[in-house]
DNA sequence: ATGGTTTTTACTGCGTC
DNA sequence: GACGCGGTAAAAACCAT
């Protein structure tokens, strides 16, 4: 049972991936000829594999329009103010009284207990149905919010609206906010798609702390049966190098020593972003692009020391290789 | 809770512009 | 003298147990 739902999701996930940058414009990296995602329509260029550039911190101004299913797509196809949570269903909600009595307070039936009974079943059903609708809702705003405000493409944000809506389903929400699920939802998503956001940079935008973030993060996952397999460190590569105004070259060597390094093993156990820190301050080097450590320490938000002991290293089995 | 590993913080010395 | 860089020791954060 749980085996299926995993298979399931890690298919679905692909899935959507897949169909989602094919929709868009055709695009093909010509460096790595990788997974392009160009979200045009929001002003967003997203590539995960190659060097292009990143727009970071756009506002996107789209419609709410998302559908998870064909049935939401035909209810949901209109373009509008976003639904608010004004819209309660105040006293609009049946009740269903817990005494077999009639309204004149005589005894039911059994025949007539039994329909009530049932009755009172299928009420519940669509009550608790509905609030968990109210809770997607809000909490699909938070997710678009935050994502907008990270950059992050449409797909991470539809994964993340999958994510959440599992974890509605399974009931992992009680006892948690719904902020702090949507957060998580969002950070696991964008770590799947291969975009990923560190956690500092997830807790700047959410409006929950960083260290319930990571527990709830670490709760999920694991209910889930997410597969989230460490970040790749050149994942990060574009990001930084676009932000320090670098050359696709140096990003080329810094992938490059990435890939040596990944092949001699030099990389399990370290941080990802010090790793891809440490590669393009290296690559800097190699191609006499100026970058200094501490400007490179400031975009990746990594310190000056991990930097150093890590491009050391790096070097170091950039040699091994050319020696042998 | 604990212990081992990694990252950060803070500080110091060296060379260069 | 300020700046970039390298190294170190101790503290803090992280992770699995």
């Amino acid at each position: 049972m749980s085996d299926n739902v995993r298979t399931y999701t890690a298919e679905h996930v692909d899935d959507e991936q897949e169909t989602e940058s094919s929709a868009d414009e055709e695009l093909q990296c010509p460096e790595c000829s990788g997974q392009l995602a160009t979200d045009t329509e929001h002003g967003e260029t997203v590539c995960a594999d190659c060097g292009l550039v990143v727009e970071e911190d756009e506002i996107d101004r789209g419609p709410e329009w998302r559908a998870f299913d064909s049935r939401e797509k035909d209810e949901k196809s209109r373009v509008g103010a976003p639904t608010t949570n004004m819209m309660h269903d105040k006293g609009l909600s049946t009740n269903i009284g817990w005494q077999d009595k009639d309204a004149y307070g005589k005894s039911l039936s059994s025949r007539q207990r039994e329909k009530m009974q049932r009755l009172r079943t299928w009420n519940e059903r669509f009550r608790t149905r509905d609030s968990k609708e109210r809770n997607l809702k809000q909490a699909l705003g938070e997710i678009d919010r935050m994502a907008s405000a990270l950059g992050l493409p449409e797909n991470v944000r539809e994964t993340a609206s999958v994510i959440y809506r599992r974890a509605l389903d399974e009931d992992l929400l009680p006892g948690r906010s719904i902020e702090g699920v949507s957060t998580a939802s969002l950070y696991a998503a964008a770590r799947q798609a291969g975009t990923p956001r560190s956690l500092d940079e997830i807790a700047g935008v959410s409006r929950v702390e960083k260290d319930e973030i990571a527990r709830t993060y670490r709760y999920v996952v694991r209910e889930l049966k997410l597969e989230i397999q460490p970040a790749d460190p050149e994942s990060y590569v574009p990001r930084f190098a676009s932000d320090l105004g670098l050359s696709d070259e140096s990003e080329r060597r810094a992938r490059q020593l990435l890939d040596t390094a990944k092949s001699q093993g030099i990389h399990s156990g370290k941080s990802p972003v010090g790793l891809a820190a440490a590669a393009v301050y290296a690559a800097s080097l190699l191609t006499n692009e100026k970058v200094t450590q501490s400007e490179v320490s400031e975009v990746a938000n990594i310190s000056e020391v991990t930097i150093r002991n890590r491009y050391h290293e790096l070097l170091e089995a950039e040699d091994g290789i050319a020696m042998s």
